[in-house]
DNA sequence: TTATATACCCATTGACTTAGTAGGTTATAC
DNA sequence: GTATAACCTACTAAGTCAATGGGTATATAA
């Protein structure tokens, strides 16, 4: 079975980095490239589907970078995860109905929703408080 | 993405059919191959993995074949999908932890828990009920 | 107005995964 | 002792994904 890619997994991890910074700044590619060891040319594919999913705004230019658009709160691990993934099916589309000609399509329907209830379930604040519990308030550089 | 593979969507399909079938009687793959349309060789791969995990039992030579070893009511989805697809976690290896150092370790550990719970609470015999009410009790060749 | 910084866009490579095929071997029934 | 069917061990072709890299557009700074 095939995974969460790294890229979603990368995604959460910005996502949460974005949101501890004070409300309103915009961090650029380069600086979340030293902070986190990845290159700002990686970096970019998933911050440009985060923005083109609404998630995040990116200014060009001199002070440039990406910032949230809504309270830390607001997001849903779910809507990352989806912004980089598309849906979080368990399996994928039933090319031919190869499969699911036994009845087995309420299982997988009611195995994807019990995924989407728990990524919907957790927010970003979330993760920035078990953040901050297990590591302490950020400072930067 | 994180799929489950046609093999373990297979391997639903399969279980369920041996369910349907007398109790104790044994089904080879000849004829679950002309069943359901798969090819031999392919229906293999699948049971053999079964059989590995204990789940069913082969028995070779004339009028061999496989079938179930527990009631159906004893066999949930998980244990049939973890034979073919393994940890059903949502996330790989975190190969060095490239990811995980932020600590949404949790955040996957309770994904995967949910997971789990899911396919774990429907058991095959759920699946063979569900199908009879769509589609009838079902009549063998 | 020119230079610089930065987001944005598009294409490619190399490694890995997976669906499906295929040839050969061992055990059981008749 | 022959037919049947499970078991074993590859292999191939297609797709996916992580990661790199070249080039363009747009904003700020000098």
């Amino acid at each position: 079975m095939y995974k969460i890619s790294t890229r979603g997994q990368y995604a959460l991890l910005i996502m949460t980095a974005l949101a501890e910074q004070p409300e309103g700044k915009f961090i650029s590619l380069k600086l979340l490239s030293h902070r986190h060891n990845l290159s700002v040319k990686y970096l970019e594919q998933i911050l440009i589907q985060l923005s083109k999913a609404g998630l995040v705004m990116g200014v060009r230019g001199s002070n440039g970078g990406y910032r949230l658009v809504k309270k830390t709160e607001e997001y849903t691990t779910g809507e990352i995860l989806r912004a980089l993934e598309g849906d979080l099916s368990p399996v994928g589309e039933s090319h031919n109905n190869v499969v699911t000609n036994v009845g087995n399509d309420d299982y997988w329907k009611e195995f994807e929703t019990v995924i989407n209830n728990y990524v919907d379930s957790v927010t970003l604040e979330n993760l920035v408080e078990k953040n901050k519990a297990d590591f302490g308030e950020m400072y930067y550089i």
